[in-house]
DNA sequence: CATTTGACTCTAT
DNA sequence: AATAGAGCCAAAT
């Protein structure tokens, strides 16, 4: 963990399957609620789920991700989420509040 | 070395 | 309630 983005992939990687984190929840973990935006951009930075680091578990703070950039497309998001277990709302979101991330 | 940008979030209108 | 704007910090150029 020489850096930031180390750090968040650690993090990440202890998200259990079936549960979904936001960004600003794991920056929260890290001790620097105010890098949120630096998580997101750590998992976009990451080699992905190749190096242990679900960025597909990692949301917004509503539930939902960004579409377009995710590693394969909101669908496959979706996709590997609810292979894991995640509830998914009617609007394409997590169930935040089913599937939140509990420490 | 200074400027720009970014998978975010909060606050204000 | 919904939309718009500002703030944040660190890496990349």
């Amino acid at each position: 963990m020489d850096g930031f983005f180390e750090r968040t992939y650690d993090l990440v990687r202890q998200i259990p399957a079936g549960r979904v984190a936001s960004y600003g929840q794991v920056a929260r973990m890290l001790g620097e609620p105010r890098k949120a935006r630096f998580v997101g951009f750590a998992m976009h930075a990451s080699p992905g789920m190749a190096a242990g680091v679900p960025c597909h578990r990692v949301v917004f703070k509503d539930g939902s991700v960004c579409s377009g950039f995710a590693f394969g497309g909101p669908d496959a998001q979706r996709g590997l989420l609810e292979a894991e277990g995640v509830s998914f709302l009617d609007d394409g979101r997590v169930d935040m509040g089913a599937c939140a991330w509990e420490t």
